[in-house]
RNA sequence: GCGGACGUGGCGGAAUGGUAGACGCCGGGGACUUAAAAUCCCCUGAGCUUUGCUCGUGUGGGUUCGAGUCCCACCGUCCGCACCA
């Protein structure tokens, strides 16, 4: 080793190109190895990878690369997720062409990506918006269509009529099109769907499994899917005119009732409007209601009666008014309730309003009087009272008599609702998966024959004018029947892009040119053992992704059903904000890092030298300005310092907060370590036995640490280790550790470790062997035993390892700083903790002052 | 409102109920140097009457020989959901 100082610009780019032409890190399909798939949430080619996806991309690569040492057939692909709308925009606004457009970033990240030294199989590289992608995206769509997943049916959407565009919800702004300003309205289009409700139970039932899965996340889904059981039953009025049904999840509060609710858009809400103003009147008033969720929380519960009276099901003479109420849902259960005031808030916030009766029906503990005082309600469980045959019975058996008496009376049915909705693929743009389907006069909706397949986005489009291309394309949508021949036009509508996302990690696996993929080969590489990514997919690219997986499963097509046998989500990583207000219009003004300079506690700006506020450290943003560029960082640092940074310091599922000295401390490390295996000395003799132990301590510890995404700890021991080493004499031990220590960081610094390795270790590293350890040296044969007085630390003695209580009491005892709080007293009780702790109690003789 | 996570030095954070603050950053002191950078060494939770003692993991209680860790109550921060019957 001559070089003083290791150049990464040099070094990095060198084995980049190493590990591409060997090609180091691609897969085999055919390894008799043990496979391991790591996967991290492959990117949208906005142009620029940020730092975010370089924190993702370095744990798993820490891990593959790791696995790989360990001796695993290493699954480790990347991809693009390249179809959607910021190409689109891109396109209207600078008038170049989303394909183009996406394909120049995909480019320019790919390169980005390299010049970090990701151990990635770019064999297998896809990108979504490709034919040879989406074409077979297409055939698991008909093949879902064929299993009766995939349906049509009229659904409301937010149309821009000047943009002549369908927007997402995210999209519209105080009921106004982001881009237009127009008032958006709503329309009916026919849209298609997948049955993602036909898996709720089984999507369910399936997190129980998932026990590499952050808790937080399953519970989101869990909360998103949404299961509740209770009672379906029908309400009448006494001359059968009027009919509601209404779905509850305690029939127990039955005899509780004292009215039933409907939603505005209920039909029977609908029919009344026609023949009464008031009651139009009212129901546009709930319209008007505010959507934010700071609306939705201050508004008052209004409430409509309709004069209708309906007979309670269990004593034909109770009569429950019929109101119309704005806390009323149309689209969940059957947007239709019956309150019960005394054991549910809302239904006591509405009753106190219009002076209803509020009953008590479960008893709380310490009063089953029938009149229920207060304005909190009573959720808890207790015993049935003034409910007739139910009184006495616990919560849980009332429900079952009520929904048995329901389901013999034949007014009624246990029943299970569903938060869950159908999934609405359908997408009025042009940068998508066009829906292969053909709609014919003579026959309908027909599916485009496989053979067909893949249906091409036509390239020659323009965004000049307002609305789909696809729509207004000259020829692209008009074709023939494929059933009887005819004229006919295509589906313009194209895939929701979480239809991309949904089997992306199948396509890795095994990519055969004629169909989605081999099942057998899937079944070699699947489920994914680790996949890495953000929490903001916890919901819905996870659900979709676990239902696809499902669907595709059970059309028969591939045998997993989960798709992600451990999922991690890591933390963002997040920097100070510079700002100052702005004297004239009072809103913050932000710097950029590069703009201002930091001195003491504050910071100033460079330009005029005097001072910004320093504000809270919170995700990287560019309205913010608290944005580092990778390249700038990669150019500054050298990949390695960048992947440590990312490695270091904070748990990996925690915020990472950026800081200049960080990063500067990390490329110092790097250096350090570059001194170090400078020194290693094939020919140094002699042992150092604490040396061994400490190495082979590391190694264990590191690989653990791996093992659990414990980054932040395995870069602990790191340092622990490099520190012991420097320190160390010459020998042949302190050669040995140097070189595990290369192992040891290899994955972390592949660069430095490669660069270091040809100077001392055959081929390279990123095809080593993790180091193997000496169990017994892992096994110290001192400890250090903590003595306490009455609990507390007051000496420690350094021992042989299994010595016996009595001995270390007898070391203990002989200690001034012990007997001193032990004092004349024979000790009332030991406790003893072998090789940790000895805890001395003296009795309770009390001592002459 | 409901649900969840978190709260430890100046900062990021370690810590199977058993020596709190590993490791890193910042800061201080020193060595080397004409000088600087780089590098290396030492110190670095607070307080005190400093051989040592006391306090200290958001607050207040509790369990225990012993609590950052377990239990109860509260405070704060962040995240998700949102009138889901």
């Amino acid at each position: 080793m001559t070089s003083e100082r290791f150049d990464p610009s040099s070094a990095d780019p060198r084995w980049q190109a190493a590990w591409d032409e060997r090609q180091t890190f691609r897969a085999d399909d055919a390894s008799p190895r043990p496979r391991s798939y790591v996967l991290e949430m492959f990117p949208y080619p906005s142009g620029r990878i940020h730092i975010g996806h370089v924190r993702n991309y370095t744990m798993g690569d820490v891990l593959a690369r790791y696995k790989r040492m360990k001796g695993f057939e290493v699954l480790h692909p990347m991809g693009w997720d390249a179809f959607g709308m910021p190409a689109e925009n891109a396109a209207m606004e600078k008038g170049v062409h989303p394909g183009g457009w996406t394909r120049d970033n995909i480019a320019n990240m790919k390169a980005q990506l390299k010049r970090l030294g990701f151990a990635l199989d770019w064999s297998r590289e896809l990108a979504t918006c490709e034919p040879e992608y989406y074409g077979h995206e297409q055939a698991l769509f008909l093949a879902m269509y064929e299993a009766g997943l995939v349906y049509r049916k009229e659904s409301a959407v937010n149309w821009d009529p000047v943009d002549m565009t369908v927007l997402a919800n995210e999209q519209v702004i105080d009921g106004r099109g982001w881009r237009s300003g127009a008032l958006v309205e709503k329309r009916k289009l026919s849209q298609w769907f997948l049955k993602i409700t036909h898996f709720a139970e089984d999507l369910l039932g399936g997190l129980g499994e998932l026990k590499n899965w952050p808790d937080k996340v399953k519970l989101m889904q869990e909360n998103w899917i949404g299961k509740s059981q209770g009672l379906q039953i029908r309400f009448w009025s006494a001359d059968r005119s009027t009919e509601v049904e209404v779905f509850t999840t305690r029939p127990d509060t039955i005899f509780g009732a004292s009215f039933v609710a409907i939603a505005a858009d209920h039909p029977i809400a609908q029919r009344l409007a026609a023949g009464d103003p008031a009651v139009a009147a009212f129901i546009e008033e709930c319209r008007k209601g505010g959507t934010t969720a700071a609306e939705i929380e201050t508004q008052e519960k209004l409430g409509h009666d309709t004069g209708i009276r309906l007979k309670h099901p269990f004593d034909d003479g109770i009569a429950l008014p019929l109101y119309i109420a704005n806390f009323v849902l149309m689209d969940y259960g059957t947007g239709a309730v019956f309150g019960c005031p005394a054991h549910d808030q809302r239904d006591l916030d509405f009753a106190r309003k219009y002076a209803l009766p509020v009953t008590r029906v479960v008893a709380d503990g310490e009063t089953s009087a029938p009149v229920f005082e207060g304005d909190e309600a009573y959720t808890g469980p207790g015993a049935l009272v003034n409910s007739r045959f139910l009184d006495g019975m616990d919560v849980e058996a009332a429900k079952a008599e009520v929904i048995a008496r329901a389901e013999q009376g034949q007014w009624g049915r246990g029943t299970t609702v569903w938060r869950l909705r159908d999934w609405g693929v359908s997408r009025q743009r042009y940068w998508g998966t066009p829906i292969p389907f053909i709609h014919c006069d003579s026959c309908g909706v027909v599916p485009v024959p496989r053979d067909q397949l893949p249906v091409v986005l036509p390239e020659d489009v323009d965004f000049k004018t307002p609305g789909n291309p696809l729509l207004r394309h000259p020829t692209w949508k008009h074709v023939v029947c494929p059933s009887c021949g005819k004229p006919a036009e295509r589906e313009t509508d194209t895939l929701d892009t979480f239809a991309d996302s949904s089997w992306y990690f199948l396509r890795f696996a095994s990519q055969p040119a004629d169909r989605p993929f081999d099942p057998e080969v899937i079944a070699r590489w699947l489920p994914v053992e680790q996949y890495i990514g953000g929490i903001e997919h916890a919901i819905l690219h996870l659900l979709y992704a676990r239902f696809w997986t499902r669907a595709l499963n059970h059309i028969g097509l591939i045998d997993v059903k989960e798709p992600f046998a451990s999922l991690f989500t890591q933390g963002m990583v997040t920097h100070e904000t510079y700002s100052r207000i702005d004297p004239v219009n009072g809103a913050p003004v932000y710097f950029g890092p590069a703009e201002i300079e930091k001195r003491g506690d504050g910071a100033v700006l460079i330009s005029d030298g005097n001072p910004v506020e320093v504000g809270r450290v919170i995700k990287m943003s560019k309205s913010k300005k608290n944005v580092v560029d990778p390249d700038d960082i990669i150019a500054q640092y050298g990949a390695d310092a960048v992947r440590w940074f990312m490695l270091s310091d904070s748990p990996p599922e925690r915020d990472l907060p950026w800081s200049e000295a960080g990063i500067e401390g990390c490329a110092r490390f790097v250096q350090r370590l570059w001194r170090l295996f400078g020194q290693y000395d094939p020919a140094a003799s002699g042992e150092d036995k604490a040396l061994d132990r400490k190495r082979d301590q590391a190694v264990a510890a590191v690989a653990e640490d791996i093992e659990g995404l414990g980054f932040n700890k395995a870069v602990a021991r790191i340092y622990e280790l490099a520190s012991a080493v420097e320190k160390a004499a010459p020998s042949a031990s302190r050669s040995a550790a140097i070189r595990a220590l290369l192992l040891l960081v290899a994955p972390m610094m592949p660069h430095l470790a490669e660069e270091a390795w040809s100077g001392l270790g055959d081929g390279l590293i990123s095809d080593a062997a993790w180091p193997s350890v000496d169990p017994a040296l892992l096994v110290e044969d001192e400890v250090t035993i903590a003595i306490q007085v009455l609990g507390k630390v007051r000496d420690t003695i350094t021992v042989p390892k299994g010595q016996t209580q009595e001995a270390n009491l007898a070391i203990a005892m002989a200690s001034s700083k012990v007997t001193l709080h032990v004092g004349n007293v024979e000790p009332q009780r030991i406790i003893y903790v072998p090789d940790r702790l000895l805890n001395i109690i003296p009795g309770r003789v009390m001592k002459p002052s």
